[in-house]
DNA sequence: CTATAATCGGAAGAGGAGTTCCGGTTCTGC
DNA sequence: GCAGAACCGGAACTCCTCTTCCGATTATAG
C-alpha cells in the first residue's frame, strides 16, 4: 500500500515470494477489518482474515498503528488524485464541491478513517500527499471567481472533513446518509451568497 | 448532579453524613477529571482527586459509565434551561442562533462530552430533558418567519452538535476556536438566504 | 457510651488487547 | 538436492484499567 505494485521500498532487496504474498493478504485483510470494525478491529481477527498468524502480521508491520498508517496513506493518495482531477475541471465552484463530495465518500467508506480524522497522523498524511497546495488553488480559484466567501481558508477543509467523519459514525437520526445533509448545509455556508463574516471568538 | 441539593432520590432515606460528603466530592472530581482528560480519565485518578479510595467511588456509582451518565444528564439539564431561555426571546433567528452558540459552549467545556456526542446515550439524555419539543418549536418559529430554510429538521441539531464536538477535540489547524468558524459557517448554511435544496443521496 | 450497621480504602482480581518469542517450516542460491 | 537464511504460527507474556472484596473505621440510635 502507498507504493506501486511490488509494495517494497526500492532500496531493499525484494521479499521472498511467500512473504510478499502474505504482506499483500495482510494489507487487504487490514482494509477490510478496519473498514468494518473501525480502530477497534483486533490484530488477531485481522490475522485470521489474512490467513496468517499474528506473528506474521508483526513481522511486516511493527505495530497496529503502522497498519492504520498504511490505510491513511492510501486515503490521502486517493484524495490527491481527486484533487488533481478537480483542478482540471475549470468550473470554479463545481470543481471544489465535487472534490468535497468525493473526499467525503472515500472517508465514509472506511470506519477507521472516519474515527481517526481528529488525529495528528491525518494531517501529516495530507502534507505528504501535497494536498495543501492543491486545496489552496481550488479555494483561491473559487474565491477569485466570487462564488466562495473570501474568508474561507484551506485549513477549513480538514476541519470540515473531520466533522463529517464524526457524522458518518452516527447512527439513528438522519440515517446513514445524514452526512450528506451535513455537507450540503456546510457547502451552502461556504458559498458567497448571503454569507456573513465568520465568527472567531465569543 | 441531576437532582436538587440533597442529591438523593426522594424515596430513599438520606445518606450518612460522611457518605453524602464523599458523594459530592466524587461528582466534583469526576467533572474535573473528565473535563480535562476526556473519557480516558481513570477511576483511580478520579478517586484521588476526590480524596477517597476507588472502592468508595464504586459504592456510589456502579460503573464508570454511570459517572459519565451523570455528566451527560447535567449537560442536558443545562441545555434545557438554555432552550427555555431561547424560547422567551421572540426574535425568530437570533433565539435559535443564540441557543446553538450556548449549547456549543457548554459542550466544549468538557472534553468527555465532546467525545461522547456520537453515543446513543446522548440522544436518550436529550429526550429525557424534553429538548426535542423545544428545538422543534425554535426551528418551526424561524421557518415560519422565513429566516430559516424550510427543509431543516430538528434532527439536524444533534447532528450538528455531534460534529461540533469533534471539531472541539481538534488540535492544530484553526486553533482551539476552530469550532466557532465551523458553527458560523453551518449557521449560514441553515439560513434561508441563497440556500439550495439539501442533498440526500449521491 | 456502646452496639451495630453503614461506609471506607486500597490491595488484589479479572479480562482484554497489543506484542514478543522461538521451535518448526519453507524458500532460494549453489 | 542441500544448506542456510528467511519466514511462519500461535501460545505465552505484558501492560493497563475497570471492578470486586473484605477487614478496618466511623457515624448514628438508644
Amino acid at each position: 500500500m502507498s507504493s506501486p505494485p511490488p509494495t517494497t521500498a526500492p532500496t531493499e532487496r525484494p521479499l521472498r515470494a511467500d512473504a510478499q504474498r502474505n504482506r499483500d493478504s495482510i494489507l487487504a485483510a487490514a482494509r477490510e477489518a478496519f473498514a468494518e470494525a473501525g480502530l477497534d478491529a483486533q490484530m488477531e481477527d485481522l490475522a485470521r482474515r489474512a490467513g496468517v498468524g499474528v506473528g506474521t502480521v508483526y513481522r511486516h508491520f511493527p505495530t497496529k498503528e503502522a497498519l492504520v498508517g498504511a490505510l491513511v496513506d492510501d486515503y490521502f493518495a486517493g484524495l490527491a488524485t481527486e484533487a488533481e482531477r478537480a483542478l482540471e475541471d475549470e468550473a470554479p465552484w463545481d470543481s471544489f464541491e465535487g472534490f468535497m463530495w468525493r473526499a467525503a465518500e472515500r472517508l465514509g467508506a472506511n470506519r477507521a478513517l472516519s474515527e481517526v480524522t481528529a488525529d495528528g497522523q491525518m494531517r501529516e498524511g495530507a502534507v505528504r500527499a501535497g494536498l495543501d497546495r492543491m486545496l489552496g488553488e481550488l479555494i483561491g480559484r473559487a474565491q477569485r471567481a466570487g462564488v466562495m466567501r473570501p474568508d474561507v481558508s484551506p485549513d477549513d477543509v480538514p476541519m470540515i472533513m473531520c466533522s463529517l467523519g464524526r457524522v458518518q459514525l452516527l447512527g439513528a437520526p438522519g440515517g446513514p446518509d445524514a452526512w450528506r445533509r451535513h455537507l450540503s448545509i456546510m457547502l451552502d455556508g461556504l458559498r458567497a451568497t448571503g454569507a456573513r463574516p465568520l465568527r472567531r471568538s465569543p
